[in-house]
DNA sequence: GGCTCCATGTAAGGAGTTACATGATTCA
DNA sequence: TGAATCATGTAACTCCTTACATGGAGCC
């Protein structure tokens, strides 16, 4: 009965919101071109969450209307509520940081010679440019053409993640770069 | 043979060689007290993981010299050249943007009232800025007492993560605010 | 002699991802 | 008519977490 959504879960519940009505396909794509949802697209996780969904009730589908087969997938009254549940919901414990795997490598970087570690301090600051660099182009695209305002938002805070990682990632240069290092 | 490590076993490593020698509840007890590393402290990963790295030879083990029980480990060479490694060979997909719950949410905001809008809103900085007074205090006890640079960077990093979170939340006020949102 | 740490494990489950498989529709 | 896209699914696997189980060591 009151069966426990998943993250994704609620976010599809979202992306349906969003979309008014939407095929399950739909959704896939959705994620695929977002760049700020970082779920894949894969069929193996989108097609078993809205059969749960559907079978709980806060998904329901009408038939198509077109000559395609897909149906076109809205939410229900308790779909609604369950999303501005997960909304209001929210532990403290999501408040914390963030699992960041260049994060954890900096804890490491001692095993490294002195040569190799400004080198690869390098990496990690070149490869978090790279993805700044892609998302700024997004937000260019989002100011010219009807992107909507809330993709927007989520791609302004990924940046704004993505470059204070990268001014810590000097602020660590330096330190190591003058104190003996360890 | 070559099995692939995961990033809990590559951490591991990094444990390891930082520590010189522990016992696998040391490990356990490092992933509990760190603010940094995201894994939990659970029997369930740590020990298999360990017992598939010795199974590598990536880690070797000493007898107890006291009475309790516990093997001393630490790095064998190939685990020093695995660490390396995976130092080195960071993927460009690393660089991204995390995966952070609040900014999903944020996406979706447009299913509340206006009024809960704003209240979430709040929800989502108060927990942000619980986190970051949480790190606060490691850091100042990183300062007097002898806890070593590497972790204190690790917090640092943390800080700048949620402190970017904060000031994005804060234009998603204003931003919400004056617009009519969506 | 019981309480608390120290210490190590297994079993089951959760939340996805990857890879595979299938068929229908549109367009050149 | 063949390729691309639309569309939906399952099976196996990954990587980790939770919960359960067990026993020794020190201590009061």
């Amino acid at each position: 009965m009151t069966y426990v959504l998943t993250e994704l879960d609620n976010c599809i519940l979202g992306i349906v919101w969003r979309a008014g009505s939407i095929t399950a396909y739909g959704v896939r794509n959705y994620f695929a071109q977002s760049a700020t949802l970082t779920w894949s697209a894969s069929t193996g996780s989108v097609y078993p969450s809205i059969r749960r969904l559907r079978t709980a009730r806060l998904l329901a589908a009408k038939p198509p209307s077109g000559p395609r087969k897909s149906e076109l997938l809205h939410l229900t009254a308790s779909g609604l509520a369950a999303l501005e549940l997960w909304l209001v919901q929210t532990d403290a414990d999501f408040g914390r940081a963030t699992s960041d795997p260049i994060r954890t490598r900096i804890h490491f970087l001692g095993a490294l010679s002195n040569g190799s570690r400004r080198h690869i301090l390098k990496h990690y600051q070149d490869i978090t440019r790279t993805a700044i660099d892609e998302l700024e182009q997004r937000l260019a695209l989002a100011m010219t053409s009807e992107i909507d305002l809330s993709e927007k938002l989520g791609v302004m805070g990924a940046l704004a993640e993505l470059r204070a990682r990268l001014n810590w990632l000097i602020e660590v240069e330096q330190v190591l770069g003058f104190g003996s290092a360890g």
